[in-house]
RNA sequence: GCGCGGGUAGCUCAGUUGGUUAGAGCAACUGGUUUACACCCAGUAGGUCGGGGGUUCGAGUCCCUCCUCGCGCACCA
């Protein structure tokens, strides 16, 4: 049953093994099981023809941990998978790739181009997925989901046409956020504000009744004087109050245009004068309106300036325009002065332009359920961890504009709407809204736009489990999966998407309910818990980029350091909520751990003389091989460790501390149980009376330490669960349930057995002997030598007992062939602990300056603590007013350094 | 401008509701083939917890303030 083990661990033959079993006996499938509770997470979509980074190496990871969690508690689990579509992200890359041949999207048209979307999404589509299973995700991969499949966009047509019916969903021409690159509106989500250097130029504009006259204007954009259709200055400003009602002349093309006053104007800002240009600015286009002002666009969609500009301006870039215009107020001699000058200004997050304000015809949605939202993460409903996210989230909720849904591109879902032919748009008697479109179709003219791609994605949390269906095994998927449990994603989409999946929710999975209580928020959210993860910058803090070459390839590192140890190793480095900063040194501590964990399994092994036990049955049936009868106090100490260890990971994983679960891990297999436990087993595995009671002990730490690790390094726990003949036949450690802390406990109480927990105290005290003298061996440079003599002075009759009874193990641990007791010693160094004093016994004479040194160091810092601790005690209040047990342990911790400083004291004086 | 998060050993970070002499990993240094593991073992060194003030018997931890780094939102043309 039990096979053996290689000296090293090599993941390349493990891990792909696993996988492959998994998938093949459907590990990873998601079926309803109404015995069972359910649990689900909800993939991240990524783009479709994106490729594995190390955020999604980080975002997966966190969700397979999750995923192999709940399985372990005997959850029924479902993790969906799928891609998605990237509406302008991925027709910015078709574009390119064609103009890269030389092809003009419009010369292929609409079908033909969309074609060579479809095309290009199945040729890129399944690569991140293929490298996401050499990570070891368990995705339920027969379920995967794009967000194009056109289940999924009956989904989303039918959510757009339930809006626009229930008022939601409106058309209108008002300012968007223009991307003159990719030629479509933005949503305010899209645009990123960057500081950018410019110039601020002051220009004087003359007054038409008064020639010789001017009025002092300060702008940026000169490049819109030519859509100036007023100057503004503030109502109550003095300096400019006679002028209010007169006109100037606008420079170019020369014409009248009236002053007039508005609240909007800052008088502090500049000369306090504003100019005003109702087609390219959202100030100067609601001050447009309360004045009535012609709306000049002299701007064509792909930022150049038309003809409405003047000939001299037309068909030039707006940035040249700008240029061109300031030295045309030179040369008029209308400007006064040159500025440099910083500003933030908008940017397109995909074109990587500024953006242009633009008065255009868009889809609008108002959000529905917006207190409801609000209301589902302030009561905890929704939790997010770490819960500072909630403030961004609700500042944003607080502040939310209506969103543009519709964008002018044509990869992506068209909108539902149509349009009766040659009629006018504008009336709603012409428009047509319906999944199905209109029943005689001649008649009408589909609208162009498509919708924004997380118009498609905040349906994901049902889209993807068939909402809506009439099919009855559907519903109950949805009925049964539905809240899913956890949502894993970074604090950068909240608004994008998170936010958006809670509206969607409160808003689809029900009936159509105008106000919701707290009890149908609970039943409609989307998932019950978010983790944010942190970002991935590398050791300067950058943001890994491919143009700074700081961004490695996962695969490389999976190469490198197995699957598991990548995964074990970045989890290490993530502390929750903040950033990551990476090195490929930094996760090395990953492979380091499975070599040790695969060591520490083997050695087992070959202790066993080939021939293991019966560990086929449960933690149970191991414990039953235990005779507690035997059991020294190292026993004891690890049981008790391997429950507190449980305990920790139990409380880690509901406050979602997933960085402190490889902490803990790591020191307890690595600390208590290898370096600690193992060899001090050496002892006794000598001893035909005690190795089999060892060894069913080292069975029940590492059986339940493999299950413990089994969530962060799935494939290796799996690959020694089997080689130590922990499973039973044809079932995987992947499949089988973990006993809990509290479960150990009733287990051990069954078996008749209880931990001696002064056996435990007892074991830090000796590793505390043993440590001491260890470094008293280093200190005389024989730490290598195994054959030393050391003397020992208990502190008293019990600390003696406790030395004695734990002697083997002592002089295994400390490298001592002898261990003598005496009451005084005379000229040897010695090292003070808490159960005695420890000597090394030296046949040369000992360094007495050396010596001296070393113990008026020691002596120094104890002298501090007694100060410090004398000082308390001495103070009335704390004696008065700190809690008993905290005055009780400060005298017990004052009395045993007073103890330990007059034992230092004596062996300086002995030199 | 408003808000959020950092500043603890050379580096990266832990540090529960305030309560022993502030910890870990990596790096450094010293010494090591010991019933598994050099992807290892043992040991050493290294910190007035960003500055100042306050509350308290007691502050890395709570409050105020300042400095500094990063991020988000808003924005004056």
């Amino acid at each position: 049953m039990a096979t053996e083990l290689n000296q090293s661990y090599d993941p390349k033959s493990v891990e792909a093994k696993w996988y492959q079993a998994w998938e093949d006996n459907g590990c990873f499938d998601g079926e309803v099981d109404e015995e069972n509770d359910s649990f689900a997470i909800m993939i991240p979509p990524p783009n479709v023809t994106g490729i594995l980074t190390m955020g999604h190496v980080l975002n997966n990871t966190i969700q397979d941990i999750l995923m192999r969690r709940a399985r372990q508690q005997g959850k029924n689990a479902l993790w969906q998978p799928g891609t998605d579509h990237a509406s302008i992200a991925t027709q910015v890359k078709v574009e390119q790739h064609l103009r890269d041949k030389g092809v003009d999207k419009r010369d292929l048209g609409r079908e033909k181009f969309v074609e060579t979307c479809w095309e290009w999404s199945k040729e890129h589509g399944g690569i991140i997925f293929k490298q996401l299973r050499t990570l070891g995700t368990s995705c339920d991969w027969r379920r995967e989901v794009f967000t194009m499949d056109d289940r999924y966009t009956q989904s989303v047509l039918h959510a757009f046409v339930a809006l626009y019916k229930r008022g939601y969903i409106y058309r209108g021409r008002y300012m968007t956020k223009w991307c003159p690159v990719s030629k479509t509106a933005l949503s305010d989500e899209e645009v990123i504000m960057t500081p950018q250097k410019g110039h601020f130029w002051t220009m004087r504009y003359e007054l038409v009744d008064s020639p010789g006259e001017f009025l002092q204007i300060s702008t940026t954009r000169p490049e819109t004087i030519m859509g100036d259709t007023a100057v503004a200055v503030h109502p109550d400003d003095d300096r400019y109050k006679d002028l209010v009602g007169k006109k100037v002349w606008r420079p170019f093309p020369r014409e009248e245009i009236p002053i007039i006053a508005d609240e909007a104007v800052d008088r502090e800002f500049g000369t306090g004068a504003l100019k005003v240009t109702p087609a390219h600015d959202q100030v100067d286009y609601e001050i447009g309106l309360r004045h009535d002002l012609p709306i000049v666009d002299v701007l064509n969609e792909d930022g150049t300036l038309n003809h409405l500009a003047g000939e001299e301006f037309e068909g030039m870039d707006r940035f040249e325009a700008r240029k061109k215009a300031a030295l045309r107020l030179e040369e008029l001699g209308l400007l006064i002065k040159t500025e440099e000058y910083e500003n933030n200004v908008g940017f397109s997050e995909r074109g990587k332009v500024p953006i242009e304000p633009r008065l255009t015809d868009q889809w609008w949605m108002k959000y529905p359920k917006i207190e409801e939202a609000k209301r589902a993460v302030e009561k905890g409903i929704v939790k997010f961890h770490p819960e500072r996210w909630e403030k961004v989230y609700l500042h944003w909720l607080n502040n939310i504009r209506d969103w543009a849904i519709s964008r002018q591109l044509w990869w992506g879902q068209r909108l539902p709407v149509w349009y009766k032919k040659g009629a006018d748009r504008n009336d709603p008697a012409n428009v047509h809204v319906s999944v199905e479109g209109p029943a005689d179709p001649e008649n009408w003219e589909q609208e162009e736009d498509v919708l924004d791609t997380w118009a498609s994605s905040w349906l994901w949390p049902f889209a993807t489990l068939g909402w809506p269906s009439d099919d009855e095994k559907v519903r109950k998927e949805l009925e049964y999966f539905y809240p899913t449990d956890d949502l894993v994603t970074g604090p950068d989409i909240i608004f994008f998407w998170v936010a958006r999946m809670i509206i969607a929710g409160l808003e689809f999975m029900g009936d159509e309910k105008k106000e919701l209580t707290d009890d149908d928020i609970e039943e409609r959210i989307p998932f019950k818990n978010v983790y944010f993860t942190g970002m991935i910058r590398d050791l300067q803090g950058r943001k890994m980029s491919k143009s700074l070459g700081n961004s490695p390839d996962p695969l490389d590192l999976i190469d490198t350091y197995g699957a598991d140890g990548l995964r074990f190793g970045i989890m290490n480095i993530a502390p929750k909520g903040s950033d990551i900063l990476f090195s490929n040194e930094r996760v090395e501590i990953g492979r380091n751990f499975c070599n040790k964990l695969w060591n520490a399994c083997r050695f087992r092994q070959m202790s066993s003389d080939g021939a293991s036990g019966d560990n086929t049955g449960s933690q149970e049936a191991i414990i039953g091989q235990i005779d507690f009868a035997k059991c020294d106090a190292f026993d004891h100490w690890i049981l008790a460790r391997t429950i507190e260890t449980t305990k920790r990971v139990e409380r880690l994983f509901q406050d979602y501390e997933l960085s402190q679960l490889t902490h803990t891990l790591l020191n307890f297999v690595w600390g208590d149980f290898c370096d600690w436990y193992v060899e001090a087993s050496k002892s006794k595995l000598n001893d035909d009376s005690l190795k089999a009671n060892c060894l069913a002990v080292q069975d029940f730490v590492l059986r339940q330490s493999l299950q413990l690790l089994h969530p962060i390094m799935p494939h290796i726990t799996e690959e020694l669960w089997a080689a130590m003949g922990f499973g039973q036949k044809d079932s995987f450690l992947m499949q089988t349930t973990l006993l809990s802390s509290e479960g150990i406990e009733a287990s051990l109480a069954k078996a008749g057995a209880s931990l001696d927990k002064a056996a435990v105290m007892h074991i830090d005290q000796v590793k505390e002997l043993i440590t001491k003298a260890r470094a008293i061996k280093a200190e005389y440079n024989v730490a290598s030598k195994r054959d030393v003599s050391l003397i020992i002075t208990a502190a008293d009759a019990q600390a003696q007992r406790v030395v004695e009874e734990n002697l083997d193990t002592i002089k295994k641990l400390a490298g001592a062939e002898s261990i003598a007791f005496l009451d005084s010693v005379e000229n040897a160094p010695g090292s003070v602990s808490a159960l005695g004093t420890v000597y090394l016994d030296l046949a040369s004479a000992i360094d007495v300056e050396a010596e001296k040194e070393r113990l008026s160091k020691e002596l120094a810092k104890l002298g501090k603590a007694i100060a410090a601790g004398e000082g308390k005690l001495n103070n009335e209040s704390f004696i008065s007013k700190a809690p008993p047990q905290v005055v009780e342990g400060a005298k017990k911790q004052l009395a045993e350094t007073v103890a330990k400083r007059d034992e230092i004291q004596r062996l300086l004086q002995s030199l």
